[in-house]
DNA sequence: CATGAATGAGGTTTCATTCAT
DNA sequence: GATGAATGAAACCTCATTCAT
């Protein structure tokens, strides 16, 4: 059960040898180390290092989109308080426990190689998107800006918990309420 | 007409060549080959690569912090609408103007090494503080939360406009409005 | 035969080029051409070019202190002449037969960084407290003088083995009845 | 008058340099900079920085060939132990006064280009003749013999100078005696 | 599936040498 | 003569990737 496969030691070291060192400064063999498995080991699961870190930049979208689509659902069945729960509030609390890969998704991302930073343009399109289509559906006014104002303070708060290890969800809340998303 | 010194035209060079590559995948070959020098030029003014993402960081803070300060000599003087519209506008539009150093900025510093990170880190919290202050001479509601707000969201929007090509000034002005800063 | 590792081929093959060209004029992939592995081989068994050279030393060094306990030991056996002939006469064979390492040890190792300077000296001194050793339990009389004078003339007589390619071993054989070492 | 030469002026500081840092770890600029002279000005007196290390080495070889024949030139007069002194302790005691020139001499010369090897052997083989005709003329006994032993020990000695900073005159003086130089 | 030694392209950096002033 | 900015060949070293076991 919990003998976690392979892949999986590999993805959960990379994540935290990214997080750590960037990815251009993080090695394959420092990854497969932290893994404990052999260096080419890596290459049964992966292509090539890009690849690997698509595969983790995927994962983490995966689990942002699936928190937003069910909350939208639940708007969509008039529970507007629960859905917005899951859609700001756990989406949010999702990245800030996951820092590895929030670091990983908002910085090495764009920094590679232009077909990461198409990736991450297309995801914080959806997000944006998404997050709008949200807000509409709450009748918050001017749906569009406030999208753009939470993903940027969501993002910004994210990176102030990882840099500084502050804690932000008391002020998330309070940005929450300042937008009108909760009463 | 400016007879730019080879310094100069390196750090040119380099801002277009990292922006459009990223620092680890930009090679000092091409920078010095954009920037019309040999090769072994750029040892003469930068110690390492590493050094020169830092002399390019370091000029991007200079000019952006010199905007704030006057900024916040003319809100002390009184003079609030033109003070903000220095600290909160004209800086936010040397970022958009000046896209491929916001990009080294946001992107690469905290993507390289430990020494970078706390660059950015810093320079950061530096902002952070002075637009706190600066609200709070402006009577606006809550600086410290708007404060981060409008970083958040600054930095969201010159991402747009350097990733979508996207015209984002009239958002931030509304942006603005919405959280109090202007009438 | 011996499946020589490919650790020891390179360190053989380094040998060799370092004989004929000298350290600093020896490149790395000359070393690793002459060995008949790729380039990057030469870093997966040696830190640096420096580290590599100070291997090389330390074998050096390692092979004649060797023969020298050896020879004491006989020496305070009561066996004369055996133990002289081990300290005296096999390490100066070993040094004129080991050509390459004798050029290295002798000349190599001062020219380069203080590193490898403190490494000659440290050898240096101690050959000769072991041979003012020897000659002390020997009888010979002023020993340290006469551990100084062997030294050095030691050292030049392979230097001239090297150098002009001239038999050595007669003349040594001479100098030693001349001081005394022999009867 | 003391208005040193420019060249002299590099001569001298590339003695120190090369002293300290070993020929091909002294770089050109090291040498001016120390001189007090622009980098190009090196090039007005020496083609190369190979030219220049044979420079040095001749200015030793001259000086020490100049004691030597002035040393022979009176024993060859019937005062032996004038001329001796001249050729066995002048020519010594230069070398231990002149630290940084025997050090190039001695070390240097040998780990360098053929070129440089040639001209060392050149030198050493001219030095042993000249002083087994001095020993011959003094009717020492096998000078030949006495001629490498006194060539290697100095060196040796000269070398502890060097490196251990031990005063080395009253053991040279003692080796002299040992092996029939001076009575 | 797993290993890890070997590969070699490609990067950063150094520095002897030149040359316009 | 003197300068020192500029050059670019050539060195060291790294590390993603492969492959025989």
């Amino acid at each position: 059960m919990s003998q976690s496969s392979t892949r999986e030691k590999i993805l959960e070291a990379g994540k935290r040898v990214i997080y750590k060192k960037g990815f251009y400064r993080a090695r394959v063999s420092d990854i497969t180390s932290c893994a404990g498995v052999a260096h080419g080991t890596f290459y049964l699961y992966f292509k090539t290092k890009e690849d690997f870190l698509l595969s983790l930049l995927k994962s983490v979208r995966e689990e942002m989109l699936g928190l937003v689509e069910e909350g939208l659902n639940l708007i969509r069945a008039g529970k507007k308080q629960e859905g917005a729960e899951l859609v700001f509030v756990k989406s949010f609390e999702l990245m800030v426990g996951e820092k590895e890969l929030a670091k990983i998704f908002f910085f090495e991302a764009i920094c590679s190689s232009d077909r990461f930073k198409k990736f991450y343009q297309e995801s914080k399109a959806l997000f944006l998107d998404r997050s709008t289509y949200a807000l509409s559906l709450m009748n918050v006014k001017e749906p569009e800006l406030k999208a753009h104002v939470l993903m940027g303070t969501a993002r910004h708060l994210v990176e102030e918990a990882i840099l500084r290890k502050v804690e932000v969800r008391a002020l998330w809340q309070k940005v929450l309420k300042e937008l009108g998303v909760f009463c």
